[in-house]
DNA sequence: CTAACTGCAAATTCTTTGCATACTC
DNA sequence: GAGTATGCAAAGAATTTGCAGTTAG
């Protein structure tokens, strides 16, 4: 959890009000509680780790309303989506790093980061060839890290 | 369902075999359908599909097995298992066609294949950077398909 | 004031597990 | 023959849904 400036989250809180009067959703503090949340995470956060955040804080919310909030989020394209592999889903901040893709360790589940330029020429010749308009991507590269601390390491293939 | 030419089953058959007695496994009739199934599959599957092909068709199983095989051959490289954003997992053969990515039409699901070699390269070049030992790797292209009778379409964003 | 949202619990979906029976090796 | 795999049904995990009560606009 790193704070953020409090310029940046007015930003992310106008972007996320705009949105919602545009599609005639309502502002509840609720779904502004859930967007902070995730923008003063570092990594990623699933669902369940934001509710049991947020009961514990003192911000009493249901998982069904973490669900909900997450989808608007997502409609509003301030958050991202990702699914590495076990099949629950991982959030993060549309808006706050730059374009980026992950590495992801197969033993301990850590998570990295990579930024690579190529992949957006990738993604315009494929648009171009496949005739697809292309909204987003995601390029995970899974594998074994090297960290003296990881976990599982046992787990050897052939 | 195309069906595998003869030389090319018996390859992936004994492919399995070989597998299977490197790990102690047993070589049942279940394990073999459901990879004679995969292979005989164009385009991707999930455990239910095959579930249900298989109980219509000949081969009586059960869900846990099918879901049981599948881990095997995954375990044994003979299928590979991708998330397409919603959370069901779908299978394909991993022997069939050269290293290749996705293309999803976010509208009607439709998925195409790519292959595009400098995929490779960044691979290469984030495993080196990041000291990390890379089994794999998935790049998903979301978007919007431009087939006439793709469905769906009207879901239009902001 | 009223339609949309929240909270709760129940329902759904996908996958795994436990146990008795069946079958490989 | 020993131990692993299968089949069934039940359990589990992640997410969605239905509904009564609450609240934003």
């Amino acid at each position: 959890m790193l704070p953020l400036s409090q310029k940046r989250r007015e930003e992310v809180h106008e972007r996320f009000r705009s949105c919602l009067k545009h599609r005639g959703l309502r502002q509840t503090p609720e779904r502004f509680v859930v967007l902070d949340a995730i923008y003063d995470t570092s990594g990623h956060v699933d669902a369940d780790e934001l509710y049991v955040r947020l009961k514990q804080g003192r911000h009493s919310i249901s998982r069904a309303t973490v669900y909900n909030a997450l989808n608007v989020l997502l409609d509003c394209d301030l958050v991202i989506r990702h699914q590495f592999g076990n099949a629950q889903a991982k959030y993060e901040p549309a808006y706050r790093y730059r374009q980026h893709d992950h590495l992801i360790c197969l033993d301990c589940q850590h998570v990295l980061e990579f930024c690579d330029p190529r992949i957006q020429n990738i993604q315009e010749l494929v648009a171009d060839i496949y005739r697809f308009d292309i909204k987003s991507h995601a390029l995970n590269l899974y594998g074994h890290c090297r960290r003296p601390d990881c976990e599982n390491r046992a787990e050897i293939a052939v």
